[in-house]
DNA sequence: GCCGTTTTCGGCCCGACTGTTTTCAGTCG
């Protein structure tokens, strides 16, 4: 049973136990415990097998039980219990903004709707505003977002919404006393994919900001416009919030607005503890009621006694801890990156010439490129044969005397074949200074096949990186089947590296992934995979990935100078 | 249901907004 259906039925407990009306503090050990699994870097069922659950935040002697007869038997008794108690689907109706529990069993009991089509129908038919509580403008709200839901592309890849981003802070940042524009929330977390985004800002005058801001030429529909937060939706159905607070008390606004919910409420825990409490305006001492305010995110944390944590790591898992003790890491930066290894060129199905790669590498500051065009594998367009690659090689060579400035070095992304084989004589992958397997073709085998396909390309002495491990395309395309764990020892087995593929579409290994591969000493490779200039400039999202998955630049092989990277992939041969 | 320099019992984050109410319940981030 893979994590993420183990999560769902956790969260499907927590809903139902919201509906019931229990212990909120109840409701909200399992709320945690559905975020700590869908962070966790490993099964749970490997968790089960080797009786290490207890070790998972937020888990204890109850859900032990509970993860326990869920994975070794495939159900739980006390979810098919408690499901029984409600009619079937009323959780869903908890997806609607603005409908929560309370309101959701109303509309059962009173109505038996269960379900966000019935619940359309009835305000249509006037049968909700009358109902205890409820009103014209509420039913109204709702029937908004249900069609709203429809409408929204659930949650949107980082690489989509950040040029979304950029275009609107372009439009606010150069406004008279506007200051500290950023953005906040999971894009600032560098998550994959967002659900909203949230922008932060201080303005002598905020009113101002915000009238630019709700009149901007991209917003749809306006949903707040107050003085110091707006609401917007802008195409695609996504929401862009801005809060805009007055210079001095930023820092405590952007952390506030930073961390996910989870970190929120683990560091005012913590502080509740020192006698004081946290909120968006500052520090409040509870014996005195002072309130402390902050500009920096680095003085509000350094006033709780912790390091500054990164962004990227603001998830609620161990970070609290490791601020408390001075152990957070120095996490990756895009400016340690001294080299992209997997770019694509007109050779197969890239858009522009080796050279036009390499000066663009250059101009980004970077000291080597590789370049890996697709080998002639089935379904890849111009891949190359041994015949063209041998004169790859040579043009690059003669490339080589001509610029100056970065190095290129001979590679190829080499298809494994459904057999797990590799689509280029040996020998000739041996001449290469850096050899990229991938899958690409045949996703669809089983778990087993694909699992010993990966394990023969990555035993191959041959390959140095495998690319894009699990093949998933953000939003649609799901993960292959595979067996990560299994692939994580092969790769340390036999010194092999793992790819970050920076592709907003790809983002793979993905952050849970890359966290676990460092654990394991597995050296990791940020790249692009760009397939035209524009694209080197993903590298960006990689890092991301990276910083998300705690990895420093030790972690990273394309950190590594010209000269100590040479060295290192001469040694593997 | 979890967890422990305040504790094995008694706590458990915080503020804002909205709409329905006549002082607040419900929801959200």
């Amino acid at each position: 049973m893979k994590n993420s259906d183990v999560a769902k039925v956790f969260q499907d407990i927590a809903d139902l136990l919201e509906l019931k009306g229990e212990n909120p503090f109840k409701i909200r050990a399992y709320q945690k415990v559905v975020r700590s699994i869908e962070h966790l870097p490993v099964e749970v069922e490997q968790l089960v097998a080797e009786d290490n659950l207890k070790e998972v935040p937020g888990v204890g002697e109850a859900i032990t039980n509970k993860i326990t007869e869920l994975v070794t038997t495939g159900h739980l008794g006390y979810y098919e219990k408690l499901k029984a108690e409600f009619p079937e689907g009323i959780s869903t109706l908890l997806d609607v903004p603005g409908i929560g529990p309370k309101t959701a069993m109303l509309l059962s009991s009173e109505l038996g709707i269960t379900s966000a089509d019935e619940l359309e129908k009835a305000i249509i038919e006037d049968k909700v505003a009358s109902l205890f509580r409820m009103g014209d403008k509420t039913a109204e709200n709702i029937l908004r977002q249900i069609q709203a839901l429809r409408k929204k592309d659930q949650r949107i890849p980082i690489g989509e919404a950040l040029p979304v981003v950029d275009e609107i802070l372009t439009r606010l940042r150069y406004l008279p006393g506007v200051k500290n524009l950023t953005p906040a929330g999971s894009l600032r977390r560098f998550r994959e994919t967002l659900g909203d985004i949230d922008l932060m800002g201080t303005a002598d005058d905020a009113r101002e900001i915000m009238r630019t801001f709700v009149n901007l030429p991209q917003v749809k529909e306006v949903l707040v416009s107050g003085t110091t937060k707006a609401s917007v939706v802008v195409p695609g159905g996504l929401q862009v919030d801005l809060r805009i607070v007055e210079h001095d008390a930023f820092g405590s606004l952007l952390q506030y607005f930073t961390g996910s919910k989870q970190h929120n409420i683990n560091l005012r825990e913590r502080t509740h503890r020192q006698g004081l409490k946290l909120s968006e305006y500052g520090i409040t001492n509870l014996a005195t009621e002072e309130l402390e305010k902050f500009a920096t995110e680095e003085a509000f944390y350094e006033r709780l006694g912790l390091e500054f944590i990164p962004p990227e790591l603001r998830e609620g898992q161990q970070e609290i801890e490791r601020a408390e003790q001075g152990t957070i890491p120095r996490l990756i930066e895009l400016s340690d990156i001294k080299g992209d290894l997997h770019v694509h060129t007109d050779w197969s199905d890239g858009h522009d010439t080796i050279e036009a790669m390499a000066l663009a590498a250059k101009a980004l500051g970077y000291q080597y490129l590789a370049i890996t065009d697709h080998s002639g594998g089935r379904g890849i367009a111009h891949g190359l044969d041994a015949e063209r690659l041998r004169r790859q090689i040579s043009e690059i060579e003669q490339l080589n005397q001509k610029i100056s400035g970065i190095h290129i070095f001979s590679g190829i992304e080499v298809d494994i074949r459904a057999d797990g084989s590799l689509d280029m004589p040996g020998e000739l992958l041996a001449e290469l200074d850096i050899v990229i397997a991938a899958v690409h073709s045949s996703l669809n085998q089983s778990q087993e096949q694909m699992t010993r396909r990966i394990i023969g390309a990555i035993e191959n002495p041959n390959v140095d990186v495998l690319a894009h491990p699990t093949c998933r395309l953000l939003p649609d395309r799901e993960p292959i089947a595979v067996d990560m764990e299994a692939v994580f020892r092969a790769a340390a087995k036999t010194n092999t590296m793992l790819e970050i593929n920076g592709m907003p579409t790809r983002l793979d290994l993905k952050d849970i992934h890359a966290y676990r591969a460092r654990d394991l000493g597995i050296k990791l490779v940020i790249n692009t995979d760009a397939h035209r200039t524009e694209h080197l400039e993903f590298m960006r999202f990689g890092v991301g990935v990276a910083r998300r998955g705690w990895c420093q630049t030790q972690d990273i092989l394309n950190t590594k100078p010209l000269k100590e990277i040479t060295t290192y992939l001469k040694s593997r041969g």
